[in-house]
DNA sequence: CTGGTCTGTGAACGATCGCTCACACGGTCG
DNA sequence: CGACCGTGTGAGCGATCGTTCACAGACCAG
């Protein structure tokens, strides 16, 4: 990616209201502040969204696209089940370090979605989780469905909760951290075997 | 008031308030739906807070007080690592499943607060992460002392994300996974046993 | 009864903010 | 050139909402 492209203005507002959503909340940023920080100012933003709700739907339709489209990547190329539980992991690790500011979006200000965008979202989120029950319940037969997603769905929200935390380490440790963090959390089986 | 009050009404004020800040957000939440939520209507509520932000304030000093007077008490009384260890997670994971509004509120509605309360929450937060990382930097010699903010913070993280989610298993059989996962992701080193 | 405090109410004020509108400027096309 | 269109602006409207205010009933003291 070359350093300072002349984006299209709907992209800077996008980013924009990204980190501004991220780290202020949705109802805190003003449609001033939006386009400010975009280079245009106030109501110019309406040229390119509906509305500030449509901003946010837009970050959030993006999150979700961006997480899934690397999601069925892998579910077709890999068939050892820890192999692929491996691939997903990574993915999810990557995509925590991408995109910070759209997973804090998605995560802090779902709330503030409609009601039917709100469920079509949290379909399409579990579509997302759809391999990981599949791959987690083949390796884990000790826990019932239910279980395997509390398993999978605690797993993500540390994964995702970085996002809330300024990073203290470099990311490629940090990644190298998480993903050890999140298998073992994955494959804990009862009993877990202290060390002498 | 019909004989029903049992509580003082500030105490309703505040576990409204914790109920709609955490399932609606701060700011999407109206002084007229927290004084009907508990009983009375509107402006009434400033009988007992001085402002909306007193109100969040009041329920984020609470939820570190009740965190902070917990954690203290095991420090004192434990001496092998492993266990003290032990005994963090359970208290934790306990308060997680009691007091999962209060978490939510914390956890999202942070950046509502000014910024010199919520410097003074965050030095609080600190003091309750030290034992963790006390003991934790005595179990994982393997890791920087960065490194083991990170896993402390990422696992904290996991157990907060419950808030997140509608539970879907019993919260006993909940509260177990949760301890499993967040002693194995604390522990986890290096070239994670794969069995056979 | 009189005065005072505590707790509640409805009305209204003031500020913020999302959004609309009339307008302006710079292209491109017929 | 004139017409159109995409994109920008400042002014302003309308609604929401936090907060204040004048007032009222309950209770208690003297």
């Amino acid at each position: 990616m070359p350093p300072t492209v002349i984006q299209p203005r709907r992209e800077q507002l996008l980013e924009a209201a990204a980190q501004l959503f991220s780290s202020r909340g949705f109802h805190a940023v003003g449609i001033d502040d939006i386009g400010a920080a975009a280079g245009i100012s106030g109501p110019g933003v309406y040229r390119h969204f509906a509305s500030k709700q449509a901003l946010l739907e837009s970050l959030c339709d993006r999150a979700m696209t961006r997480m899934l489209d690397g999601a069925e990547h892998i579910t077709e190329t890999v068939g050892d089940p820890h192999t692929a539980l491996e691939s997903l992991v990574d993915l999810h690790v990557a995509f925590t370090v991408s995109e910070r500011a759209l997973i804090g979006v998605w995560v802090r200000e779902a709330r503030s979605l409609s009601d039917d965008v709100r469920r079509s979202l949290r379909r399409r989120m579990r579509a997302y989780e759809q391999p990981w029950l599949q791959v987690l319940g083949d390796l884990r037969e000790d826990l019932e469905p239910a279980e395997v997603a509390v398993v999978t769905g605690s797993t993500l929200a540390m994964l995702n909760g970085t996002a809330f935390t300024t990073p203290v380490v470099e990311p490629a440790a940090q990644a190298r951290l998480l993903r050890r963090m999140a298998l073992a959390a994955l494959l804990a089986r009862r009993a877990p075997a202290r060390r002498a």
